[in-house]
DNA sequence: CAAACTGGGAACTCTA
DNA sequence: CTAGAGTTCCCAGTTT
């Protein structure tokens, strides 16, 4: 075997095990999320190009990992105790899966609700945009080029609303800024989740990390 | 020219 | 304790 083919064989098997992270952490996620409700995700979801369903807003929000904790307006907006993100909330539109900001200690748990998630499993960055970009009622902050697959683009106005809610998220203490977030974004480049298109505020999902997340829904 | 983006090193935090 | 995955700071280069 050649050391180019080695090399090519190498990287090949850091894809497929890259691969293999998500799409096991999908099919877990996919599991739990029949169990407790008895309905498939993707039969509950709807997927026709730019409107699609949000296919995580359909999950449960976890206890004190973060998994896909994703949306649920009416368990958020029930958590009417916290206000954090009023902030937010009074300079433009909230996403749906947005949920309040717990304690610093405890950035992900969400009161009244528990979804068991395998330990080790943390929210990423990557899932998280890859969330939004689902969502509909989040176009105005970042969204899909069109013709273009995996390709997406942060609004120039909105960039930090995004970058804000990836703080709250995560719970953290200071603020998120876009200029931080795609510091974060831009190392993904090295692990091949996203890369940065030569295009303003454009990056793009690498194509396996793309493929498996799409091949969770279908 | 100024502002907005982009890129990257490095130290640091947090969590499993 | 260690490693992974960001987070934060800061500064320089590039584009708009």
């Amino acid at each position: 075997m050649s050391a180019e083919v080695a090399s090519s064989w190498n990287s090949f098997q850091e894809t497929q095990s890259d691969l293999e992270v998500i799409l096991e952490f999908l099919e877990d996620y996919y599991r739990q999320n029949t169990a407790e409700n008895g309905v498939p995700v993707h039969e509950r979801s709807v997927s026709v190009n730019q409107t699609r369903v949000q296919p995580w807003n359909c999950l449960e929000l976890s206890d004190s990992k973060p998994a896909f904790q994703t949306c649920l307006a009416h368990s958020v907006q029930s958590a009417s105790g916290q206000n954090t993100t009023a902030t937010l909330s009074e300079h433009g539109s909230l996403p749906n899966f947005v949920s309040t900001r717990q304690s610093a200690k405890h950035p992900a748990t969400v009161a009244g609700r528990a979804c068991p998630v395998p330990a080790g499993r943390k929210l990423r960055l990557f899932h998280f945009l890859f969330e939004m970009l689902e969502d509909p009622s989040m176009a105005h902050c970042l969204s899909w080029v069109p013709a273009a697959a995996g390709v997406f683009r942060f609004s120039s106005r909105n960039k930090d609303q995004v970058a804000a809610l990836w703080g709250q998220r995560k719970g953290n203490k200071r603020p998120m800024t876009y200029q931080k977030m795609s510091r974060a974004l831009r190392n993904y480049a090295r692990t091949g989740h996203i890369f940065k298109v030569k295009k303003k505020l454009t990056y793009q999902f690498g194509r396996e990390t793309l493929m498996s997340l799409q091949k969770f829904y279908g």
